[in-house]
RNA sequence: GGGGCCGUAGCUCAGUCGGUUAGAGCGCCUGCCUGUCACGCAGGAGGACGCGAGUUCGAGUCUCGUCGGCCCCGCCA
């Protein structure tokens, strides 16, 4: 079809353009029929343009125009002119073009809804007809900030010397971590590739392979339950670095949030990024990714319980659980129904409920407050910093549910009385480090790795791999940005005989090991430098980037909460001949086999 | 695996205590209209109330199941 080429975007008239002759193509966005005069705005992704023909002067493309549906495909001739009634509300609103000739290059079906970011529509809707989504502006808007991060990404690694590399989507299932997909191997029935979860093995070989810089943007899976910010396939920024420590990684990494930020945002991040380690972002925060735009900061308080009348206090104290609390200014005025529904927030976590104690000109309010001493009343009063008329809320239980749950109440306070302010934006970085190597897992009665298997221990801690694994610190770090974890890293481990270790302590048998993580252990020993890494994950730092609501509104073609793609339908059934060939034989759930 | 909210016109939604012929706005169609820009005005068409059972004299409305969307817990090294 030959038809003629647009000399300008829709989106790019100024009255500068006044007199010229210009071919737009573009979309019909919407008629305007006054009878005497018609107005049609023309779309293209830079914007929109206003055009026009008078009935009288040309019937034959009035005639047109009146047949054209919304969404139809054109081309416009004509001249640009000066509007007799300027619209301030667009780029393009003082001018317009007097239409001379238009073609139809494709008429399109009536739209389910109309292409405008002004329009409320279900994720449904969206979703099955995403290529109409994403022609709106919005949409348009996000996947274009989108790729000016991945431009910027390539030039700030190439830059600092990193080398780009791809590694394999078909690789070997390995244990530990998320459920993987699957893909059959024809040529090896009852064999299996398995999409990789990260490229992590691969780009630790990279290092021992000599590259010393490796970048790479690449898709990811994991076959587990999907969320608001959680997909079943992502985009991680990879990278891996040789002979370097923790600092070298942190630092490169606040140099690409800066780089970014300023760049694409004009919002400048002062580095170095706050850090905490991970025992006082629990201990402050009740969580391993605060949120630092709100204070409600925790305080520690089982010193000041240590020889207290309080039976449940006493009780927790002589079983070396925690008691931690904070500060609610003005929670004094709360109601018994509003105090338990916070007790509520909890309860998820273990504890049977808070205890509240309200501090006013009348003095102490509490259920409890004729067992705790004026010496414990003061020094309360003095480590939560009460002033009159506020709430002290204090939680007792084992070190870790003390504190999540202290956490879980301080995000639900910050969220009841709207401490996140929605029209003054702010990015709070944070680094968390020195998280624990592994946890016990009472589900699979074994110690699991926290990060994952491959990372390294801290040094000093190395003794205690042995005596007490669950408080070996690893050298493993997280960024997290308003609450949001959005990066994740460490230093490997680089010789065979402490990842043994480690695979010992997570329980895997050495025959599993073996088979599984051979090829690892062997690369080990042929000269692996102390290398380290991050992983960012791309989709979230986008979607924070653009304020998007949903990790969906950043992926062209994301899948629904249950998985689903709606616009082509997958996952779906395959011809009977497709299994056959693989050697695969479906027995559908509760199906006898 | 579990919990919550939702599914009614092309889109977004309302629909009372279970009761006559199921509504609104936008969109669409027809007509009128020479400066609109979410044009305006007048008229009109458009519905297996997601699907399947059940309760009932009677179900959009109640119950169960199922499919789909969203959010959360578990899960996500």
């Amino acid at each position: 079809m030959s038809f003629p080429k647009r000399t300008i975007y829709c989106g790019e008239l100024r009255s500068s353009h006044a007199g010229q002759e210009v071919v737009l193509n573009g979309w019909v966005a919407r008629v305007r029929d006054l009878g005497g005069v018609i107005f049609m705005d023309v779309r293209d992704h830079s914007g929109v343009s206003q055009t026009l023909i008078r009935p009288a002067e040309q019937p034959e493309l009035a005639c047109t125009i009146r047949g054209l549906t919304p969404e139809s495909v054109i081309w416009v001739r004509g001249t640009v002119q000066l509007r007799e009634n300027p619209n301030p509300a667009l780029p393009t609103g003082q001018v317009e073009v007097v239409i001379a000739e238009l073609g139809l290059l494709n008429p399109a079906l009536l739209p389910p809804f109309p292409i405008s970011d002004e329009i409320a529509l279900t994720e449904e809707v969206r979703l099955r007809y995403r290529y109409l989504d994403l022609r709106r502006p919005r949409m348009q808007r996000y996947l274009r900030l989108r790729h000016q991060v991945y431009q910027l990404i390539h030039r700030y690694f190439d830059r600092h010397g990193f080398v780009e590399i791809e590694t394999p989507m078909l690789t070997r299932s390995t244990p530990e971590g998320a459920r993987d997909f699957l893909v059959p191997s024809r040529l090896h029935p009852g064999r299996f590739y398995a999409l990789p979860q990260s490229p992590q093995l691969f780009k630790q070989l990279l290092m021992i392979a000599g590259f010393d810089r490796y970048v790479q943007i690449v898709k990811c899976f994991r076959d587990e339950d999907l969320r608001a910010d959680r997909q079943p396939e992502f985009t991680q920024i990879d990278l891996e670095m040789s002979f370097v420590s923790r600092e070298d990684i942190l630092s490169l990494t606040e140099g690409l949030f800066a780089e970014l930020w300023s760049e694409v945002l004009t919002v400048e991040l002062p580095t170095p990024f706050p850090r905490l380690t991970y025992r006082e972002a629990m201990t402050r925060y009740g969580s391993d990714k605060p949120d630092l735009r709100y204070g409600l900061e925790l305080q520690t308080l089982t010193d000041i319980f240590a020889e207290t009348e309080l039976g449940i206090f006493r009780k927790a104290v002589a079983e070396g659980h925690t008691i931690a609390g904070l500060r609610l200014e003005g929670g004094a005025a709360y109601s018994r129904k509003e105090l338990e529904d916070l007790a509520e927030t909890v309860r998820p976590h273990g504890l049977p409920g808070l205890i509240w104690l309200k501090y006013d000109s009348s003095g102490w309010q509490s259920p409890v407050i004729k067992h705790i001493s004026e010496s414990e009343r003061d020094a309360l009063r003095q480590r939560l910093q009460l002033q009159e008329g506020d709430l002290a809320l204090l939680a007792a239980a084992p070190w870790e549910p003390c504190y999540s749950a202290l956490g879980a109440l301080r995000r639900k306070l910050a969220d009841q009385l709207d401490l996140i302010s929605k029209n003054n934006v702010s990015y709070r970085m944070l680094w968390v480090v020195d998280f624990p190597l592994v946890e016990y897992s009472e589900a699979e009665r074994r110690y699991v790795a926290r990060h994952h298997p491959f990372t390294a221990p801290i040094e000093e801690d190395l003794p205690l791999l042995d005596t007490a694994p669950e408080r070996v610190r690893a050298q493993a770090y997280d960024l997290v940005l308003n609450g949001e974890e959005i990066c994740g890293g460490s230093i490997r481990i680089h010789t065979a005989e402490l990842q043994q270790k480690v695979f010992s302590i997570l329980g895997l048998t050495t025959e599993q090991v073996q088979q599984k993580f051979g090829f690892l252990l062997e690369a080990l020993r042929y000269g692996a430098p102390p290398h380290g890494g991050i992983a960012m994950g791309l989709d979230r730092i986008i979607m924070l980037m653009a304020g998007a609501e949903s990790l969906r509104d950043v992926i062209a073609f994301p899948k629904t909460t249950s998985g689903l793609s709606l616009v082509d339908g997958a996952p779906a059934s395959v011809d009977p001949e497709q299994l056959e060939e693989l050697g695969i034989c479906v027995r559908m759930p509760g199906q006898l086999s």
